[in-house]
DNA sequence: ACAAAAGTGTTGATAATACACCCATGT
DNA sequence: ACATGGGTGTATTATCAACACTTTTGT
């Protein structure tokens, strides 16, 4: 194949072998010691009534990246947060409409950093991980695949900490840790894990108005944070 | 917004807002203790000349990791390889002649499975890892998160004891390990690991013909591994 | 005998786990 | 005084890293 071919038969391909693509977002969020899930209802056959991650298609100018900021904003007005990509779906019978390719995106957040309750028009609600209702399209599969790698990141990365007030206490970021990990973890042995990773600042300030010892505070560490990964240091929780 | 009217504007976007796709392969091999990547020369201005990933457009009626296989399938014949997808990639100005979206996918064979040397007019070539040509569109970038997964997924996934002879040494099997990974192993503390996991079986027969002490074969526990993975167990080399 | 890779054990450091009591505060 | 969660230490075990010599074969 010389060189004008090539250029004749992609161009064509690109003229022809196109696709819907859209991008879908799974929102997590903490609150109240819970892990949820930012969900819109879906009004599209034969889903109507059930729940679908936040999605939408892509513009014909924007990286997969901005699609999602842009998906994120349409529903929740809010900004930089971060995306990361968990993996893209494409199978046939996954969208009743026809050929539609989705990217997967997750993030994670304050629920109080969108309230449901006093958002527009729009149909989007906080539900509880353990209190799901039935996903529409293939949604089911991605929310599990994005739910695994989120726990992979909260053991790896600082993705926690923005999720508490800017100064908690260890048994908030422990309750925090074994909400999303779904599991228990030993107080003494978290606590001496976390101060061993030296990113913890405590502060002067400790709990007020606790019918009980009053807790210490502490904030993170974001700049020795980004200072140790820019010098290859990783953290294992 | 109502029913019809979702499914009015759904359908407008499946039509209107198309991307081309494509899925990209990047194909690791292993042989003469060596990682090597196999290329095809690109055609497509302003690339002439360098080579890129195996890659084409998505059919219509395909699933994207059917796709994929058939991507590998048309360059080497090879069936059934195993191939993980890493990442989908749509920047504005990735590709010269328009918007396109890609999805990575990786794989690991033996060289020795498909020989570039007698295959018919294609031009594909495997090239050593570590003297790279320049590569067209960002498939650098895509090469780059494809060689990370794959490190990972070798300590953690048995992808490995594939590549050797059925039979293989324990220093056939570390050396593999260095290559890959890109690291030095320690000897002694190599084949204890290995040993500790149970899933290397031992077999009666020994090195011919090696003008040193002959080293005892092995193979590998393809069957133990099924078992352990179905009760959740995972190993980590 | 020599070269070349196979094979083998120990030690010390570090990290993971399991576990129980006293402390400070509000009511 | 009591209820509540905060805070602390130790012993055990498992894991990892570093390290050097003897063995078996072919030439």
């Amino acid at each position: 194949m010389n060189e004008s071919t090539a250029i004749r038969t992609t161009r064509a391909a690109i003229q022809e072998l196109r696709v819907a693509f859209t991008v879908d977002c799974v929102i997590f969020g903490y609150g109240e010691e819970k892990l949820k899930i930012l969900l819109v209802e879906c009004n599209l056959p034969p889903y109507i009534g059930k729940w679908s991650l936040l999605g939408d298609f892509i513009r014909n100018d924007e990286d997969l990246d901005h699609a999602a900021d842009r998906v994120l904003k349409h529903y929740t007005r809010l900004d930089s947060i971060h995306m990361e990509q968990v993996g893209t779906y494409g199978a046939k019978g996954r969208h009743p409409l026809g050929r539609v390719v989705t990217a997967a995106y997750y993030s994670l957040m304050k629920v109080k950093n969108f309230e449901d309750t006093v958002s527009d028009s729009l149909q989007v609600k906080w539900f509880d991980l353990e209190l799901l209702p039935e996903l529409a399209f293939d949604h089911g599969v991605i929310l599990a695949s994005c739910y695994s790698r989120l726990q992979k990141r909260l053991r790896s990365r600082p993705i926690g900490f923005g999720l508490l007030p800017q100064k908690f206490t260890l048994s908030q970021l422990r309750k925090l840790y074994e909400v999303v990990l779904g599991i228990e973890l030993d107080k003494r042995n978290f606590r001496r894990k976390l101060k061993s990773l030296n990113l913890l600042i405590k502060t002067e300030t400790v709990q007020a108005d606790v019918a009980h010892r009053p807790a210490v505070l502490y904030s993170f560490n974001h700049d020795l944070y980004e200072q140790q990964m820019s010098e290859g240091l990783h953290f294992e929780i």
